[in-house]
DNA sequence: ATGAAAGCGCTAACAA
DNA sequence: TTGTTAGCGCTTTCAT
């Protein structure tokens, strides 16, 4: 029924080893052979078991992704675009992506070791790390906050996002620039309020610490936010938040209470969700190419496999899209 | 280094074959010896090796999930949902599930067969199918259109949703609604057409031919249409969309167009994704549990896998959720 | 109820 | 450059 290599071996009149060599251009193999071993693989379409390939070779040509089940629909919009970048550079070097959730406690494939490597998206507790690497399963973290982690990270250079948002805020005539970050994600607040200031600074202006607010990354913790900052007069000119969601939920909620937007206040975020074109006005936001995030994060993973030494990869993204959220004053 | 199976059996004075049984619930061993065994398994913390597994039980414990890469981030955000599905189920079931893209040709895990079986979202063309038969590698479509396919669905019962659909307005006090439906998803369309259709004879009322509009299912084209059915007075009451990007195109194009919604004109669509809550008004809907339909799909490719016959799904989904985007007549 | 032994189909060390 | 051979670690048939 179905044809193994030593099958195929002899069709060729050579042994299986030759036929593996051809079959993973290993080893070295007398161009007359080889051609003859392809010819009878193609002929026959001969396609070599990848279940005994895996036990010999002890690899599983697998990588596994794990995202937190209990993530919001955003982080899933999100995660699903860097998703697509990893298949399409895992599927280049031959690995399958399995998707696993991950629950507190971790995914079975990696405790099986049925996997070649993890691919992580966030930084999780350390504790957890230290689980992957007691097994010795190479692993990255994609989407990391944390700029010199000790472990294999790729991640967003947010402080130049901030940055690339905040000057566009400046150039189109705002000078009370309201902060609103995440504060359950403490080292995103910190790197882009750095860019906050940093690009206040480099038009010389001062940044207002009574400008910086913060609130759960939800619409609605956002919102609330937004609330209160609309309590007091008089009102900044535009609102800043790091990701798009604290953004949607602040300029609706302001929306609702009667603001006019970008009339009476703009707003402004980071990533670049598809969400940001159905909300009325459309949201201008700095751009994240998710896919890229996805595509570095399978490299290094596949360099880590390899045992190449590598660096932490920060990538920079600040190609704002201007859409309508924004006023241009005076 | 690594234990083994023939390990934990000298350990536990028994031969591999007990231990074998025992991991697997197979076979027929002694409480007495059943137990010395798994004592020692738990205490060694082993766990077989899946890869040799594999090989002699000839199955990769591969679910492969199909979706196609050119699809719209819409898709993704529902595909997304019935992915967390069929995730939970495998998961308990013992199946990694795989993420591959279709862009036109069979993905290699296929080929190789190296999957148990595969999940497709939607209809394929046939020939495709053919491909996968042709393996004889079990499958099922998840979101499937067509009624009574020559293959192993499961799909939503739109006809009973679009009547869902068209009762709520018709409750609400509605006379003149009219119907936008994809012309690119033909089967889709007629189910949903007849939905429309049945709900207004169940209340008495003959629906009209003119209040059947076409569009592709896209934002755009769906906002054209509206463009249009603005173009001639009377206006409709109300506009029914059977999917949210439908609806939600042809919402923001009418208020571009200087309609108010929902004071001249009200929206309904199918799906209930995110984007409903992020729209203004929010958009009012019929739910469709996406998970669900991934639980079901897992299910049912299981009964394949293991042989089972079976029949076709039609999950029925009526649940309105009510939010601001239909007005209450009189 | 338990065990011996023969694979599953490939890889890789070693020989020739 | 090519071939022989011994595994990889389970499952499963067939004895006992």
């Amino acid at each position: 029924m179905k044809l193994t290599i030593r099958d195929i071996a002899k069709m060729a009149n050579v042994s299986p080893t030759a036929v593996s060599f051809v079959i993973n251009k290993k080893g070295s193999i007398s161009d007359e052979t080889r051609r003859r071993i392809e010819e009878v693989i193609r002929q026959t379409g001969f396609r070599p078991s990848i279940n005994s390939r895996r036990l010999s070779a002890k690899k599983s040509f697998n990588i596994c992704v794990v995202m937190d089940v209990g993530a919001s629909l955003f982080s899933d919009m999100f995660y699903l675009g860097v998703t697509k970048g990893i298949q399409q550079e895992a599927s280049a070097l031959g690995y399958n992506i399995v998707l696993t959730d991950f629950s507190g406690s971790m995914p079975e494939i990696v405790l099986n070791r049925d996997t070649d490597g993890v691919i992580f998206f966030q930084d999780l507790e350390s504790n957890m790390f230290d689980i992957v690497r007691g097994l010795s399963v190479p692993f990255v973290v994609a989407d990391s906050h944390i700029s010199h982690a000790p472990y294999p990270t790729v991640g967003i250079d947010n402080q130049r996002a901030a940055h690339a948002a905040i000057k566009h805020l400046l150039d189109c005539g705002h000078r009370d620039i309201a902060f609103l970050g995440p504060k359950n994600y403490p080292h995103l607040f910190e790197s882009t309020h750095s860019g906050y200031n940093e690009a206040h600074m480099d038009s010389g202006l001062i940044p207002q610490k009574s400008r910086i607010y913060e609130s759960d990354e939800t619409t609605t913790s956002a919102g609330a936010t937004m609330a209160m900052i609309l309590d007091a007069k008089p009102w900044p000119t535009a609102v800043f938040c790091p990701g798009d969601r604290q953004a949607i939920g602040a300029m609706l909620r302001a929306q609702e209470l009667g603001a006019r937007v970008p009339e009476d206040i703009s707003f402004m975020s980071i990533d670049d969700t598809m969400l940001c074109r159905y909300v009325r006005p459309q949201m201008t936001t700095v751009h994240i190419d998710m896919e890229q995030l996805g595509v570095h994060a399978m490299r290094l993973l596949h360099d880590q496999i390899d045992g190449k030494p590598t660096d932490n990869i920060i990538l920079p993204m600040d190609e704002v899209v201007e859409r309508d959220s924004v006023r241009r004053i005076g």
